[in-house]
DNA sequence: CCACACATGTAATATGTTACATGATTTA
DNA sequence: TAAATCATGTAACATATTACATGTGTGG
């Protein structure tokens, strides 16, 4: 009963950078991989538990303190590697502002814009967070000989979050086009 | 029990195109909202009974086939019209080409400019499928009066792949740095 | 001392895919 | 007539989220 292989790929993978607990995980996971991967409580302490039997991570008490410190084992960095040769899987997509798009002939011009001009305004904050983690990035020396790649993943989340808004600023002036021309 | 509310506007939107069978459902959502959307026969046959409960399809048996064909009611549309007014709900993302990138430097740069190149390879593919597509949509009478939203979601699909292949272009050009630096 | 962040975990629920079972119809 | 495609559906499995339960440490 194999939880999920990306999930443990993800854990071991942000393990390998530093020792953290479960909570801090979730946070780091959330801050820093945000823009591309998200993983819940209910994912990452069962994944932990699994990891632990399996002798890939290992728990350490904190003195008095109740919280458990995980670290990567050498099986564990031996095991990520074979994860991450595997071919990389993207999810079924399911895009609820292009279904929104696809059926905007029952939806109505109008509606559409609202949902573009969003879509828009989404990506503009994206950029404004990435522009932030980039310099984060850049300075935190715990992720020195990581940092590198990790730029890499920044800059696609700002290439797609620029094409987005060039998309966007075309399409709202067509869907104008086609409510000057339902007004008719 | 609500069946997902999003597979629900996928169905009616798709049957408020034309009637079909849940067979040619598949087909259609496969083939022509494939880049951003899926469903799998596990949800379109549940879900379609669901909604013919709800009165929201009909089922129409074709002389002696045991094929139904399914066509939208007007308490359909009227739903169909309500669930497109929500707010639109992206997945949380889980993309692992990002994923392993992140951790490149477990990984090392040959192995992720192997990534990198088959990543440009697929936003190429995207993109001669889409060309092809805008064509075949613009020539369907059966879309007529759908075509110009349609035609929104191609060109927000090509943007997007145009964006990754430049993303992978200068990646790649960083990553072959990054491997000269480690040769030394 | 109260609220908030840290920390771990489980259970219920939701969602979705794959494989299987079954059979009709069409085409080579 | 054999193979491929059309067609419908179910069951088992896989995955993932949310809400809940529980408790500790820390700052105002």
């Amino acid at each position: 009963m194999p939880r999920s292989d990306q999930s443990r790929t993800a854990i071991l993978g942000a393990l390998s950078i530093m020792p953290m607990t479960g909570y801090a995980l979730r946070e780091e996971i959330r801050d820093t991989l945000g823009h591309f991967w998200s993983e819940s409580f209910g994912q990452i302490y069962p994944t932990l538990g699994a990891l632990e039997r399996d002798g890939l991570v290992e728990r350490r008490e904190v003195d008095g303190s109740r919280s458990g410190l995980f670290s990567i084992t050498d099986a564990g960095i031996a095991r990520l590697h074979e994860l991450l040769a595997e071919d990389p899987q993207m999810p079924k997509p399911r895009n609820g502002l292009m279904l929104r798009l696809f059926f905007g002939a029952q939806l109505g011009p109008e509606a559409c814009m609202q949902l573009v001009l969003q879509a828009r305004e989404q990506a503009e904050q994206v950029i404004a967070q990435l522009s932030a983690s980039r310099s984060e990035i850049a300075h935190d020396p715990n992720l020195a000989h990581a940092a590198p790649y990790i730029l890499l993943t920044i800059s696609a989340g700002e290439s797609s979050a620029r094409a987005t808004i060039a998309w966007a600023n075309e399409t709202l002036a067509q869907l104008a086009d086609l409510q000057a021309a339902q007004g008719n």
